[in-house]
DNA sequence: CTTGACTCTATAGCCGACTATAGAGTATAT
DNA sequence: ATATACTCTATAGTCGGCTATAGAGTCAAG
């Protein structure tokens, strides 16, 4: 039970084939590999074939990877902040900061979706009254002052439009389960 | 040959090269051979050597897509709402019922936001007291509830993080301006 | 006639976090 | 020996809205 031991290996301990660790993590293979290039992950070995081996400490990493992702984190600022590390320094404090500064782009975020719903909003009750008779296009939106949205800008806007976002394969299970 | 359709065989109207149409319209000349292939937009015509001729209608075309960005619309569906006219029919209806759906999107997406921002807030607020001895990599992020964070999921979360997004050149100047 | 500004097409790159494919080699069960 | 499940690398594609580049052709002024 709550043995989930050692980071550092002392004893021969257990190793996983990327599949395994795929399996009990819940991180597909592919982003496994893809983990690696970003400098997030690396196995502690590979077998004679080429194989990627990982010890114990591989779910420790993920989890860290996970938790840094739901704080907000990117996967380059969670890979310097490994990297950090790893050089021997404690990137705590960093890390405190960033998540400051990352609450304060939230705050502006947040504000400007709030006026932006609000504005969406009074559009929308605004053509409760007008018809569909004129306009070129669409007098709905031809009709639109100049600055009458306030839209917050960028790709950080879509937002989940085309759906299926949510669910992925995951790791797409196996049959013989090795243990 | 000399027959070109100006909207409503009136006198000949005013014809605009790409570059004139980005000058007046604030829109990039890539952007507007962009939104071609993207049928938000087709010149009126060309020139014998293959040059795009716009009318006066472009500027209002132009200023239906930016509102319609403004209101949320991705150019697909802008797009969209621009075939269904042409085919005669009025999207208004449609406009209406997309416009209902966004608002209600965004208020899911500000409901996840708002308790994204409370427990991050308060994982900050937790941080306060711990220093920076434990923890392998960084104990801040590491001793996180498991669910401690509910981050809103994908790229439409990522944000202006690196910066930058904020201007672009634009028109990128015309005609003799050194630099 | 040459310069320089403009335009054309086609293609690639960007951001973030992956996912998907091809084509090959490896391991294991029957 | 074969079947199949797994693994490897390398590459390309996804989403949205552009921007940037290369290489060629066009047009007006000097």
């Amino acid at each position: 039970m709550g043995m989930r031991s050692n980071v550092n290996g002392r004893p021969p301990e257990q190793l996983f084939k990327i599949g395994e660790v795929a399996k009990r993590s819940g991180v597909s293979v592919e982003s496994l590999r893809f983990y690696e290039t970003r400098g997030l992950l690396e196995p502690a070995g590979r077998t004679a074939s080429g194989y990627r081996l990982y010890d114990g400490a591989v779910f420790d990493r993920l989890r860290f990877v996970k938790k840094a992702q739901a704080v907000g984190f990117t996967l380059g600022e969670t890979a310097s902040i490994i990297a950090e590390a790893k050089r021997g320094k404690r990137p705590c404090a960093e890390v405190r900061r960033m998540v400051e500064e990352r609450l304060r782009d939230l705050d502006i975020k947040l504000n400007q979706l709030k006026r932006y719903r609000r504005e969406l909003k009074r559009t929308l009750d605004a053509w409760q009254d007008k018809g569909e008779k004129d306009g070129v296009l669409c007098g709905l939106i031809e009709g639109l002052g100049a600055d009458a949205l306030h839209r917050p800008e960028g790709p950080a806007f879509a937002g989940p439009r085309n759906g299926k976002r949510a669910e992925s394969k995951r790791v797409k299970r196996s049959s013989h389960d090795g243990r």
